[in-house]
DNA sequence: CTGAAAGCGCTTACAG
DNA sequence: CTGAAAGCGCTTACAG
């Protein structure tokens, strides 16, 4: 496929950075040792003096001199990218965090390589080998339903790795989550609190942790005021969620169940649950309260101000990227290297009135 | 910031290839040079007996080898590497094609990096240079507005890259667009023939040819039917639309101008603007007619089924991957190496009734 | 204070 | 048919 015109084409390639430290050494006249120290800023020792140093700073940028950070990389063992590997990047969820999480990396004197899984275990474990080719130093993953096991491979090999968003109870592995349960049980306590009887809960059928905790986070609420009624929850495929969500919507409208309160656990469902609820003429919030987790943009074709979760993206970007970097510094000689600390942050409920409720930690 | 402690970390970051190509070697009790050659499928020539390949191939797997890519690229020049530059990818339309771009690529044996400028060309350049030194054999851009003459420099270096969504006409750069021009005036002109006489025009304020094209298609439609009124005209900076909008909306719909039709050149700008018709309580289409460049989500929250102008998405990405490695492939010396060559795909207009409007080509 | 040398893991032209 | 060697560009322990 690829003609292999190897010495024309690393002409070419290296046009990117055809000088090389040795070009530099000889212009000098010095080794190309002091040039690698010098340009490293490693000659602090004043090993080599002030003058020369400066001779070879002005002479790599007059000849143009960009390093080849794969050969650096291939000696020194890093290569200072972090790689991230998310579920959707469609989703604005995970794009917003993808965002994030570059800038932070940013500060710290990483980049961020992305890449994206579509929700397949078998893509993200592609992904994972990949990257690790490339190389990166760190990985920071939003994992599939069933990639537990491949992530455990990847802990074995003593590669840093942070999961973010969703998480796996079994494995001792940092990770980043929002409060997944108690900001399910507060939003559904704000339904009641505000006169819901019967509230419905739509989220994905997953074997996935968070949405086990939002979905017990809503039971709990519901039983809590002993109005918990298992009919309806409503656990729906994410293959098929474009089409389930009207069918049920509809059963949750209908007679049997008439719902007067619905909880939706995702923004993607949340954004399908509204649109099906609008073309179906049901009236938000005098037909039916809705909340859900995450804002949606369908919130702003609303007349209803929707109450919903709001989750710290930046922060979660934040913390992920600094616990990635800490493994990848951690010596790992050293028996007390820490690679299980799940991060939880809190997200906050935002309501339209009376103002903004502040979750308190789960007590 | 980081511990150097190198041994100790490559014995870890190794931990992923700890095997090399030699280990193999020694223990099959062959030269490295053999395993390289069974590994790579270059032993064809017969050179080497199908039973030492064999045994070679079952060693390396029993061993875990997995081939340290950052040696080879060292060595061959290339990486397989494609560097995709956005310039926001929280943008649906951005992340979407993000997505196929790595779903082609991957066709043809290729990774897919992601940067995202944020609309800066600083913050572009930047990226570029992170990207180059990763490296990756070529680049797939969406340029910043005023990122041409940082465009201009890749191209004299010689590195593959191919632009995508914009272009600017002034360089001979390989590009990917849709017909701007032609979309946008078959957009105008439905509006036209479905009753509009004073359709308003809402795109960013850019110098960046898409955009201008966009203008033009507008114009001319205007012009040919003898109703082209530069008052309607509203050209928003992309720094403060969310703000803007809202002016621009009132003064559209307000006594002096009170237009019967908006065409909104962006997706961004639909998204924004059909929100802010709505909080008006302007009704589409009773009082108000609207086109859309891209679909938004926002249609899905209204009764009235909008036009847009559907981009190819999948397509472009297709040409785009296609375009870049043509470009890695080539032979540089060769004269006639052809780094020019505009691809142009059709839009569609998607109108609600009676069935989709198929652009046919500019005459 | 500085240079020569080794080596990261790989590929390939060259010599046998 | 196969191995030994060179070299991609860099960094760093070592010898002077």
């Amino acid at each position: 496929m690829i003609k292999r015109l190897t010495h024309i084409f690393v002409e070419n390639f290296q046009g990117m950075s055809r000088v090389s430290i040795k070009d530099i050494a000889r212009e000098v006249g010095v080794s190309a040792a002091s040039v690698s120290l010098v340009l490293n800023e490693k000659d602090e020792g004043s090993r080599i003096s002030k003058d020369l140093a400066k001779k070879i700073r002005e002479k790599a940028k007059e000849m143009h001199y960009e390093p080849n950070n794969l050969a650096r990389s291939l000696r020194t063992g890093y290569s200072n990218t972090i790689g991230l590997i998310v579920a959707d990047i469609s989703n604005v969820f995970f794009a917003s965090l993808a965002f994030h999480i570059q800038e932070q990396a940013e500060k710290y004197g990483y980049s961020v390589i992305i890449a994206n899984t579509n929700e397949s275990t078998l893509k993200m474990e592609k992904m994972i080998n990949v990257l690790k080719s490339k190389p990166v130093d760190g990985f920071i993953i939003v994992p599939t339903e069933h990639g537990d096991s491949y992530i455990c491979d990847l802990l074995k090999r003593h590669t840093p790795v942070v999961l973010i968003d969703r998480f796996f109870p079994h494995i001792e592995i940092s990770s980043v989550i929002v409060d997944n349960y108690n900001s399910s049980r507060k939003a559904c306590e704000y339904l009641i609190n505000n006169g819901c009887r019967r509230v419905g809960l739509i989220a994905y059928k997953s074997e996935l942790q968070h949405t086990k905790d939002r979905k017990q986070g809503y039971i709990d609420a519901m039983k809590t005021h002993g109005i918990y009624d298992p009919s309806l929850v409503k656990e729906i495929d994410y293959s098929t969620f474009a089409d389930d969500i009207a069918i049920t919507i509809d059963s949750l409208m209908s007679k049997e169940n008439r719902v007067d309160g619905m909880f939706f656990a995702t923004n993607t469902l949340s954004m399908a649950g509204i649109k099906q609820l609008f073309e179906a003429g049901i009236q938000v919030p005098r037909d039916l309260k809705v909340c859900c987790f995450d804002k949606s943009e369908a919130f702003d074709f609303m007349d209803a101000k929707i109450p919903y979760i709001l989750q710290p993206i930046r922060e979660m970007g934040k913390a992920a990227v600094e616990l990635v970097i800490e493994q990848i510094k951690q010596d790992t000689n050293v028996e007390t290297a820490n690679y299980k600390s799940v991060v939880e942050i809190p997200a906050r409920l935002i309501t339209p009135s009376p103002g903004n409720v502040s979750f308190s930690p789960s007590s």
